[in-house]
RNA sequence: GGUCCCUUCGUCUAGCGGUCUAGGACGUCGCCCUUUCACGGCGAAAACACGGGUUCGAUUCCCGUAGGGAUCACCA
């Protein structure tokens, strides 16, 4: 739509606000490239000005000072927990004047007790709530630091937001904030209410809402202990709430194009893993071979516990083409690269030494004569040898070719073994089986 | 509990009164391809929460029930 996307970071909860938590936010927003425009707003900073809004509404009538203990307004919320009421202030300070000098308070926003307040939701729909079931909220806390409710009004006003889209967590929360600006818009021009838009929150595999204890997890969880695609997140992200048709992979530039807010649904979608992978594998397959190089070497050289080689590298780039059409993520596309750069004797998983027990006698050394006397090493070459010794055998290719995946990738699954085999190339591929042929005479 | 919101296959969704014997995707299960595992191809099982209306006709509109969600701080 054409419009700015700022970023604000609402550090007014100095404890939880931590630079590490913060530097978390911008990290993953940078990964899944959603770049803001303008300078990053710290909400904290703004202490100062937000005091004066709730001042200016104090002078104007629209607010007033609440001395209300802690202890007090539990007491007060226990009876109306006992009577069975809802839970609310009563505006006990609401109409008092008789304050007294010493004794802490807080600032509270006179909102209208009558009528009812109608938000024309972009997602949710026109939504209303009657006054009376709003109370009076806090806006200056009794230390002189604002409330959220307050900090975000102000900022959005401010830096002259038109759009507020986001959690419908926050839903109830626009009704009041409404009330505050409406409250400051009687006595001061060019404060206007912005758009809003309550996106439902995503819920866990169980139906059971994603939380901090329950599933939900840093966006540098999905880039680093999951392996994903910045841009599969994206995709899958998009859709969950949302749909085009029968379109599952979607472009940032198609996205830019199809999305809008009238088309996200309004109850909660679950996550699911399943299908994240899905899309992720499909991004992989997509991806060119010297970016998942890229990507991938990291993890490569954590498990081989060294730098890679240019050589390595090389090695890596060509067969990248089959390996990523077996990996659905960078930590799976990294355990299927390895016996392509072990160093000789590479170990062999259970599922290989399977394969070696119960191999034909004599398959292997017979098979290591054949290629060790092969002019053209090449994948069709190594086939064809194959081929000849399974049929002059009586052998199916099968009983052939997994004994040799076994010694040379020392697992019973991995790409095409010629293709394997041409990459190594004779003296590895030799080596590998030598190795094999050592240990099971010995 | 009060208020507000939601309800199509197990999951994400398409559907915006008749084209629905309800489409796609993930997952599941078969088959094909095949030296293994994948990829790819083909196919199958699988849903309109329930009950009332409105209408010539409801998945689509309205009401109720049930279920689910959000929220009710001097937290954000």
């Amino acid at each position: 739509h054409g419009g700015e996307f700022r970023l604000r970071i609402e550090d007014t909860d100095r404890a939880r606000s931590t630079e590490p938590a913060i530097a978390a936010i911008l990290d993953g927003l940078q990964w899944l490239d959603f770049e803001w425009d303008g300078d990053v707003v710290y909400q904290f900073a703004r202490a100062a000005r937000h005091a004066e809004v709730a001042h200016a509404l104090l002078a104007a009538g629209h607010a007033y000072r609440c001395y209300a203990t802690a202890d007090e307004l539990e007491a007060m919320r226990a009876a109306q927990r006992a009577a069975r009421q809802p839970l609310r202030y009563d505006g006990r300070w609401r109409d008092r004047s008789d304050w007294p000098n010493d004794a802490p308070f807080v600032i509270r926003l006179k909102a209208p007790q009558t009528g009812s307040v109608t938000i024309a939701d972009a997602v949710q729909g026109p939504v209303t709530v009657a006054n009376a079931e709003l109370d009076d909220m806090v806006l200056l806390r009794s230390d002189g630091t604002p409330t959220y409710m307050l900090a975000v009004v102000v900022d959005d006003h401010d830096m002259g937001v038109t759009h507020v889209i986001r959690g419908d967590d926050h839903l109830n929360n626009a009704f009041r904030q409404l009330a505050l600006i409406r409250a400051m818009a009687s006595f001061e021009p060019g404060w206007s209410e912005p758009a809003y838009a309550h996106i439902p929150l995503i819920h866990g595999a169980d139906g059971a809402k994603l939380s901090k204890r329950h599933g939900a997890l840093g966006v540098d969880a999905y880039r680093d202990e999951m392996g994903l695609l910045p841009e599969a997140v994206e995709n899958y992200l998009l859709r969950l709430g949302w749909g085009h048709g029968d379109d599952e992979f979607i472009s940032r530039a198609q996205a830019i194009e199809w999305f809008d807010l009238s088309g996200v649904g309004r109850g909660p979608a679950r996550f699911d893993l399943k299908k994240l992978e899905s899309v992720n594998g499909h991004y992989m397959r997509a991806t060119d071979d010297a970016r998942l190089v890229t990507l991938v070497a990291p993890r490569i050289e954590t498990a081989l516990g060294r730098k890679l080689t240019d050589a390595d590298r090389d090695m890596l780039h060509r067969s990248m083409a089959e390996l990523k059409k077996r990996a659905a993520n960078l930590n799976d596309l990294a355990t299927s690269a390895l016996f392509y750069l072990r160093t000789r004797p590479i170990p062999m998983d259970d599922g290989a030494a399977k394969l070696l027990a119960s191999a034909a006698p004599g398959v292997l050394a017979q098979a290591r004569g054949l290629f060790a006397g092969i002019n053209d090493w090449t994948a069709a070459g190594l086939e064809q040898q194959a081929r000849d010794l399974a049929e002059r055998s009586a052998l199916k290719l099968g009983q052939v070719a997994q004994p040799l995946r076994a010694a040379v990738t020392g697992s019973a699954q991995s790409p095409g073994l010629f293709d394997v085999m041409a990459l190594l190339g004779r003296d590895e591929t030799l080596g590998r089986i030598d190795d094999v042929l050592a240990t099971t005479t010995a």
